[in-house]
Formats: C-alpha cells, sequence, structure tokens
RNA sequence: CGGGGUGUGGCGCAGUGGUUAGCGCGCAUGGUUUGGGACCAUGAGGUCGCCGGUUCAAAUCCGGCCACCCCGACCA
C-alpha cells in the first residue's frame, strides 16, 4: 500500500476526547473516527489490524473443533423473554419496532438463537460434541462507553457455543476453549490471567475471564501471592481476620446520640470496626432486604444480587426504609420477622457485636449470632480486599487492575431447558444438552494490545497484527535513485509475500519518520542516498532501538528472517 | 442514572457585549529544501452545538435542549 493513496491521516495533535493511550494513538494513527458514543468507523489501517485479530481467532477456533456460522443480529423479542433475559439484560439491551409495531432487539449476545438452531438441528446424542461459533457485530446499549475501543455500544464479538451430553463432557470443551484461548493471546502478543468470574446476565453457574494486566484497566482483579487463586473483586473471596475470642456477655442498651455511620459508632465507643455489626437496606426488585455484615467489611453488591436472584439491585431509599419499620443509622436485626435478612459469615468472626438497637440515638452492645438474632440467609457477600487471605491456600492477596479480553461461562441446562434443546441418549431417554458461552472482544483484544506495547512515538505492533509487516520509507524521494530502488524494493518484497506500507510521500524525513513510529509496523526500511551508496538499506525493528545496515541483495530474506523472529 | 467538565474551520486552541471571528498545525498552488515533525509567497475553508429570549448590537448575557468526554453503578 502506498502512503500516498491510503485513506486516512496521521494528526500531529492528539484529540483531546481521548484519555486513553490506545484510543489517542488509534485516533492519531488515523486508524478509527467516532461516529457517536460507543461507535467507531475503522479505517483501512485499523481494520486490517482487525481482521488479522480475527484471523487468529478464527484459526485457533477451528483448530479445536470449531464451526463457523452466521446467525442474524436482528432477533424477535419473545425469544428474550422466554428466558428472562430481556429483563437480566435491561436497558442494555436494544429494543427496535418494525413496520408492523413488532419488537425486535439488536443482539448483544447469541445464546438464545443458538440453542434455538441447535434444537432443531441436533437429536441424539451421536449430533454431539458441537462447537459452533460467528465473528459477528454485537449491540449493547452500555450506561457509559469509553476509552474508544474498549467499551462500545456496537461491537464485533467472536462467540462460540458448546453443546454437551452431559456436565463431565461439558467441562472438556470448556477447557478445550480455554487453551485456545490461550494461544490466542499469546500470538497477539498478549500475556492474560485467568480469573473467576461472575457470570452476570449471561447467567450460568462457572465462568472466568481473561485478563491483560493494565494500570488503564476498567476490571479489578485479586491474586494470590502464592498459589496461582485470581478472581474479579466482584467474585472473590477472602479469609478475614477474626476478632479475639471472649466470653459472650449479656445484652445492653448503649445511648448513642447523633450516631449514623458506623465510623462513628467506633470512635464514639473507642472500638475497632471489625466489633460492629453493619446494618445495609438494599431494594431488590422492589422488595426492601435487610443486609447485616461485620462493621468493617463491605457488601459485595454482585454476591448479593446472585444471592437474591433479582435483576434490579440498588440501596433503599429512605422512605423504603422507613416504610419497612427501621430507623437508618440504628437500624437492628434483633427482632426483625417480615423482611427478608441476609447476613455474611463475618457475623460470627468475633462476639459480642455492638449493633443497632432500632430506636432513635440507640444501639447495643454484646450481641452475639444466633442468641440473639435469626437470618433467612446465611452466605458470603462480602467484599475481598488486598490483604486479606486467599480462600483456596491462605496466602495473601494482591490487587492489580485488568482489561478483560474474554469470558467463558459453563452454562449447564439453563438455556436447553428454557428452549427445549434435547436430546435422545443411547438408552433412548430424552436430556437437556449441557452448554457453554464463550466470548471475545476483537476491538477491545485490538485496543488492550496497543495499551501493552507503545511507546511515546507511538503504537509498536507486534508482527502478528500488524496492519503492515514492513514499512518502506525512502528518504530524499526525488533522488530518482532513491525513488526507483524504493520502487524495485516494493515490488520486489510485495512478490516476496510480505505486506508492505510504502511510504512514496515527497515529505520531509522527519515527517516520514515520525509517522512510521507512530503506525507502528514491526519492521521499517530506509532507503536514502546514504544507504544506496553502499547498495544498502537500513532495517530497524520498531520494539528495538537500534538499527542495522543490510545489503540490498538478498534483502528479502533478511526480512523475512528478522519477521519470524 | 448521580457527580464533574467541554462544545468556535480537519486537529489543537484564543477570543467576557461593539467593525468583515483570530492564531498554530494541517490542506491547495508556486518556488526553495530533504536522515527526526523545513522555509517563503499566495490561497481555500467557520450557520461560533441547537432553539428561544434580552439588546441598537450576542461566540460573548439569560433560559431550555442536544452532543461528547471524565469519575462512579454495568460488560467482550
Amino acid at each position: 500500500m502506498r502512503v500516498s493513496k491510503l485513506f486516512g491521516k496521521t494528526l500531529r495533535q492528539t484529540p483531546s476526547e481521548a484519555e486513553n493511550i490506545s484510543h489517542q494513538l488509534l485516533l492519531k494513527a488515523g486508524m478509527i473516527h467516532q461516529v457517536a458514543a460507543g461507535a467507531y468507523s475503522y479505517l483501512p489501517l485499523g481494520w486490517r489490524a482487525l481482521k488479522k485479530v480475527e484471523n487468529i481467532v478464527r484459526q485457533e477456533m477451528d483448530d479445536i473443533g470449531g464451526q463457523e456460522l452466521h446467525m442474524p443480529v436482528l432477533q424477535p423479542l419473545e425469544l428474550w423473554q422466554q428466558t428472562e433475559r430481556d429483563q437480566a439484560f435491561g436497558k442494555s439491551l436494544f429494543i427496535l419496532s418494525d413496520r408492523r409495531d413488532r419488537k425486535l432487539v439488536l443482539a448483544p449476545t447469541h445464546e438464545e438463537v443458538t440453542t434455538e438452531l441447535v434444537r432443531r438441528n441436533v437429536q441424539s446424542y451421536r449430533d454431539l460434541p458441537l462447537l459452533l461459533y460467528q465473528i459477528q457485530t454485537k449491540f449493547r446499549d452500555e450506561p457509559r462507553p469509553r476509552g474508544g475501543l474498549m467499551r462500545v455500544r456496537e461491537f464485533t464479538m467472536k462467540d462460540m457455543y458448546s453443546f454437551d451430553t452431559d456436565e463431565d463432557a461439558m467441562n472438556v470443551s470448556y477447557g478445550k476453549i480455554v487453551g485456545a484461548y490461550e494461544r490466542i493471546y499469546q500470538r497477539c502478543g498478549l500475556p492474560a490471567l485467568i480469573v473467576d468470574a461472575d457470570s452476570g446476565a449471561i447467567g450460568g453457574k462457572e465462568s472466568h475471564e481473561f485478563m491483560v494486566i493494565a494500570e488503564s484497566g476498567e476490571d479489578q482483579i485479586l491474586y494470590c501471592s502464592n498459589c496461582d487463586y485470581a478472581a474479579n473483586l466482584e467474585k472473590a473471596d477472602s479469609i478475614k481476620a477474626e476478632n479475639e475470642k471472649e466470653e459472650m456477655l449479656s445484652l445492653e442498651e448503649i445511648a448513642t446520640p447523633g450516631i449514623i455511620t458506623i465510623k462513628d459508632l467506633a470512635k464514639f465507643l473507642n472500638i475497632p470496626e471489625s466489633k460492629t455489626l453493619k446494618a445495609v437496606f438494599y431494594s431488590a426488585d422492589g422488595e426492601v432486604v435487610f443486609v447485616v455484615i461485620r462493621g468493617d467489611i463491605e457488601v459485595n453488591e454482585v454476591k448479593l444480587k446472585n444471592v437474591l436472584k433479582c435483576h434490579e439491585l440498588r440501596l433503599a431509599t429512605e422512605e423504603e426504609v422507613r416504610g419497612a419499620g427501621l430507623v437508618a443509622g440504628s437500624a437492628s436485626p434483633m427482632g426483625l420477622t417480615d423482611i427478608r435478612r441476609v447476613a455474611d459469615p463475618s457475623i460470627t468472626l468475633g462476639a459480642n457485636f455492638v449493633a443497632g438497637a432500632n430506636k432513635p440515638d440507640t444501639h447495643v452492645k454484646n450481641v452475639n449470632y444466633p442468641r440473639d438474632f435469626a437470618v433467612d440467609i446465611m452466605t458470603d457477600i462480602a467484599t475481598a480486599n488486598a490483604g486479606e487471605g486467599c480462600p483456596r491456600c491462605g496466602g495473601k492477596l494482591l490487587f492489580t487492575r485488568g482489561i478483560e479480553v474474554g469470558h467463558v461461562f459453563k452454562l449447564g441446562t439453563f438455556f436447553s431447558e428454557r428452549l427445549g434443546a434435547t436430546f435422545l441418549d443411547p438408552g433412548g431417554v430424552g436430556r437437556s444438552i449441557f452448554m457453554g458461552s464463550y466470548g471475545i472482544g476483537i476491538g477491545r483484544l485490538l485496543a488492550a494490545a496497543i495499551e501493552q506495547n507503545h511507546d511515546e512515538k507511538g503504537i509498536i505492533w507486534p508482527v502478528s497484527i500488524a496492519p503492515y509487516q514492513v514499512h518502506l520509507c525512502p528518504i530524499s524521494t526525488d533522488d530518482s535513485e532513491v525513488a526507483s530502488a524504493a520502487d524495485r524494493l516494493y515490488l520486489q518484497l510485495q512478490e516476496e509475500g510480505l505486506e508492505v506500507l510504502f511510504d512514496d510521500r515527497t515529505e520531509s524525513p522527519g515527517v516520514k519518520l515520525n509517522d512510521a513510529d507512530l503506525l507502528g509496523m514491526p519492521v521499517r526500511v530506509i532507503l536514502s542516498p546514504r544507504t544506496l551508496k553502499s547498495q544498502s538499506a537500513e532495517v530497524k525493528r520498531r520494539s528495538e532501538k537500534e538499527a542495522m545496515i543490510i545489503p540490498l541483495e538478498g534483502s528479502v530474506e533478511r526480512l523475512k528472517a528478522i519477521l519470524s523472529r
């Protein structure tokens, strides 16, 4: 490709709207263009890189026996109502009406349609296992698109679905795909960490995310300094420190004028926050729920949402709290019967807690569970923190941020049961198909690759996903010798199957070299009167500081060798 | 949705009531240049986000709306 003909210009100043490095560089390099919040055009260079990522993903999916197909983005809303995922996705679901006023959705993912398709085509255990996938556009009306390609409302996703006869077989498929994912990230030049994750709106019981460790990442990760435990913060468990052992004492009311928060309470009584019980009220799909947890620990709302099996969870309003007969600031789990009560096991890690009295300006000392109150659900709903104990080995948990570049789910029979996707086993018995769902955001992966591979001058593409492999950059192009040598080399490289970006512009050296650094092709080749004197070219890897001079004779082979290194 | 911010040629910005709205970069034409964002000359390009109001006069003041960005609650 000749730069003089290339659509898309590099910018000298970074557009002010970009905060993220990948966003800045993609804009500055003329690889993407924003159309609306979370909707981008890919210009030719950006599109080539995206296609490279896509092809790597495609190869790895094919290699494990995946079959590529294509399903529609446009889908009837009814299909989503059958699985109640119209509720689960809520406002993130793009819904539109057709001319007959039928409701259609722009699909954010394809479990329903795939399951429906498989239901029609699979009857026997002999048809399983099955791996189907597509690489296709998804729509999600994100509350807040951000970071350029990091989080957009229209994006290309590779989504694969596995179909198996039972749980063990599902786990085998799952493992295969996890292996393929690891190879994909490796090939894209991205070290990715696999972490335990919440299933969110996709559903299912077990799920893992692939994270690229990056300061700019949206996700928070806890990982063990000792073993290989790693989890998204919203899923992470931890071992909390236990309070000192002590004998249970009898209840005692105390006056606490004006004390509302745990912090103030602890200060007022001169005790650690871990000696208090915190009451928090939530509205779960409209129902007020009482939550109690040790005072020093935060509620993990994702865990709570899963426990309550609700679609919408938020803190209850003051009116809702009052309406439930509770006194905010001094609420108590004691004596409550007509609201659902959820407790975290941390309330048993100690004794003689201070809790609310459900009377204004009053608390109660020496509260002990289960002596003094009962709960409906006792389960882990605690937020884990760095420094706490690893749930697997007890080691110390550490914190980092990451970019989620893939997510895999064990769905079990959630979709197949609701949509009637069954098969006959060898004994002629009808059974629900065990499914898995596996997604990679292609554009996000591209952005993550740039976040990981750049310097102050620009992008440093890994060879595998670079738009072009070689950036041919003649200097002094009005020198006819240089111009013709460059033309010859350009043709020769292409004939040898190399992908070449040829800067044939009559720009000054500074402009061309800076553009080459910004665009970031893996190898830069310079021809100039100087190099031609010795019938040579200067070759420099974008990732390295030093250039080398190689003879023009045999340069193609040298370049190939450098690229495959 | 809560909080913060920004809208002025392609990009970065200036312009707090008073001529035909400026500057840098980029772009076009001609010329001189060519190993790290060259120089000279000439030129094109703007309903100042939109609607309404105040005023003799609005990019500038007032009201409403919209868009975009950032921080949080959601996700590949």
